[in-house]
Order: C-alpha cells, then structure tokens, then sequence
DNA sequence: AGATTATAGTTGCATATGCAACTTTTTTGA
DNA sequence: TCAAAAAAGTTGCATATGCAACTATAATCT
C-alpha cells in the first residue's frame, strides 16, 4: 500500500510538513473527526481506523467509506459534507493539511508523487467499492467484498474489519437479511466463521 | 466545472502536451476506447462521451461511470482493466498521457493544479455516485439521481444522459422494475416526463 | 464484578424487486 | 425509405429482501 512518506526520509518529512503548516491530532475510538476548515481542508490517517458515514431519512446508517492507514478525507471530496460525519473507530491520528499549499509551497517532487498516488489509490478503492454495490443480490455482495479482503491478504482465511452491523451498513443492505444469507453461504459450505474470521472454502 | 487547461493560454497548452508526448485520438459512436498501456495510461475525454462498463457472470451489463468532458480513465483507477470496457456513447475525441511524466516532465504549476483538481473532482463524483447507490429502494435511487441532474443544471427540468435501459445498468437495478418505479412516480406527481425529458415537480 | 449496552443470531410476514415474455414505439443503417 | 434492431413500455409470477420483534451472547464501563 502506498503512503505519504514512501521514499523519504524523516529529516525531508519534517521540513515538508512545516512548510505545509500542517497540524496533527489525536482521536479516540468514537470522536467525531472534524476539520477545521478554514485552515485545513485535507486530513489523512496516520494510524487508527475511521468510518466516513451518512444517516438516511429513515435512520439507516450508510457507512460511506472505511479509511484506514493514509486513507484521506475532507471537503474536496463531498458535495455536501454537512450531513457525513467520520468517526474514528479506534484510536486514531490525523494530519491535517491544506490542499493549495501542497502543490504550491512543496518543491519536493517524489511528496508530490506520493500525494497523486494518494488520490488515485482512492479512485482505485472506489471504483473496487462501486463494483462491489453493481452485485445484484445479497450473497454476491458479500462474497465479492470477502474476495476483496481475502486478495488483499492473500490468504483464504482473514478477519472483517467491521462487526456485522457495520458490515451491513457497509454493503447498504439490511442486517437481518445478511446474516440469513451468510448462515446460508455456511450451510452450503462456500464459507466458514468463527466470530469475526472468515474463511472462503474451495 | 474543473478541466485540465483552466487558466493556461493555448501557446502553452501546446507545450505542455509536447513535452508529455501526448497523444490524440477520435472515436466514433460504439467504439471501443483500448490505452495503448506501453506508452500511455491515462486517457482523458476532450468531448464527447463514453461509459465505463463491465459484464457479470449472469450478463448484465453495470454502467460503473458515464465519462464526459475531462472524465479521465486509465489502468491507475482499476484493479482489474481486463474485464471492464470503456465504449464511445458518441463522437469522442481522447487525450492520452503518461501518468508519470505529468509530475516529473511538466513544470507549469497551473497544469498540475488542474490535473490535481480533475483527480479530486473524480473522487467528489464517485462519493456522490456512491451515495446514490446508497439509497435502499429504486425508487429513492431514481430520485436522488434526478435531484443530482438537476443540481447540475440548476434547473427543475433536465435531460436524461441516458437511454432508459442504460439508467437502470447505471444504477444497478432491473430495467422493468425501474419502469415500473417511474410509471408510480409519474402517478403520484413526483415527476412528469416526455422521452428523456425530466420535469421534477414540487 | 455486575449492570448496562451493543452486537449477533433468528424468524414470520409483507412487499419490493427481478425475471421472463410479451407488445409497441423509436432509432438505425443499408 | 423500408427493414431490422434497439429501446420503451407493460404485466404475471416467484422470491429475495426489508422490517419488526424477539432471544442469546459478547463487549463495555463504573
């Protein structure tokens, strides 16, 4: 996975992020991350877990996005961010930065590379994501998303990164229904589980 | 809307795309666009359109993304290039670059703001697109994207991008069941159509 | 440690949605 | 300009999915 600092060194780091005028701060599991927008609109994971997430008019939770290590956030990215709140889900730091800065004050070329990759690592994992909500059923989704997780660990057994409420909320689909199709994926012998671990059979 | 030469002079367009030994290239309607991924991996829409668009197992067709003007596609955005196809939906003229050479070959800052604001304005669409698939019923999906083509147009009354049959593939859901959707809609004054006129009312 | 809250697991029921199979209308292209 | 193909429009039927309402189990907090 590719991150912010690939191929460079701590000293270069230091004086980027001062030049920047970028600030880091520490959540804890719950908080409501929120920028400070008239001094930075651009936040990304250091460490810790985040979901990005939206409440319908009916009260469902739509859980947006899970950003995880150099995941980035902020208002660039959503039309109206009102009504989205991201919510660490462990302890969490954040860098914060401003967006114009970056390619104006920075002269250090491979941040800059490094920062493209950011973003296009981010198209990758939505398009990953719209692929995922193009499934027609229940099962597909799930089984697609758990491919998802069993690729990018390379193995056939993994653990969700979700409880299963949130794995619902996740795939837009409603909790009852995804537990009755995954006893069924059980039964039919396509997966096994034990609590949060998941192993995909043949 | 944000493209790739807001604010650069033609002069110095020419350069830049001199210098990123760039390549352009006309397709007709239905084409198949293919990147040339030795030399190129970035192709961008000039005008025209084009969607991005994959078969599943059963052959349904899923519209992922409807590219128009400044869309940008390329093998950096997917992880899987091979099973998806992206098809001219009319005359199109296509800008194809080579992803790396833009932060190292290109010195105009302006040229890089507007390629870093085409990658966000990407992620921005996605977001939305994603929250439209969000939406648990069709007929909510339906309505939160008419609320987007007329965000667009800032008006009430807008036109489809779409055929019919291509919408239902674009928000993932069975043609006749969305026909259905819009025939209620049309009944209880949600909305009024003619062709792919789209009047929303009240 | 014990109480409280959240998550997981289950089920009956109503209905929204997908599918198949048509007809009608519109578009395309030779 | 006319035939062929594609899109739009419609409907009956089967079922996948959402919803409500539970119980059981696990996690969290003081």
């Amino acid at each position: 996975m590719k991150t912010l600092f690939d191929n460079i060194d701590e000293n270069e780091i230091k004086k980027i992020l001062k030049v920047l005028d970028s600030k880091i701060i520490i959540f804890s599991k719950g908080d409501n991350i929120i920028i400070d927008e008239d001094n930075y609109n651009i936040g990304i994971i250091l460490n810790g877990y985040a979901n990005i997430e939206k409440y319908d008019y009916y009260g469902n939770r739509s859980i947006l996005e899970k950003l995880q290590l150099h995941g980035i956030f902020g208002k660039y990215f959503y039309q109206n961010e009102k009504d989205i709140s991201i919510i660490a889900t462990s302890k969490c730091e954040v860098l914060f930065l401003e967006y114009d800065s970056i390619i104006n004050k920075v002269k250090n070329k491979q941040f800059l590379n490094n920062f493209f990759n950011l973003l296009s690592q981010k198209i990758m994992n939505e398009n990953i994501r719209i692929e995922i909500l193009a499934k027609r059923t229940i099962k597909d989704k799930i089984w697609a998303y758990f491919l998802l997780l069993a690729t990018a660990s390379s193995k056939k057994i993994f653990t969700l990164p979700f409880s299963y409420t949130e794995l619902a909320d996740y795939l837009f689909i409603d909790r009852s229904a995804m537990m009755r199709e995954l006893k069924k994926m059980k039964d039919t012998k396509m997966i096994k589980t034990r609590g949060k671990l998941i192993k995909l059979l043949d």
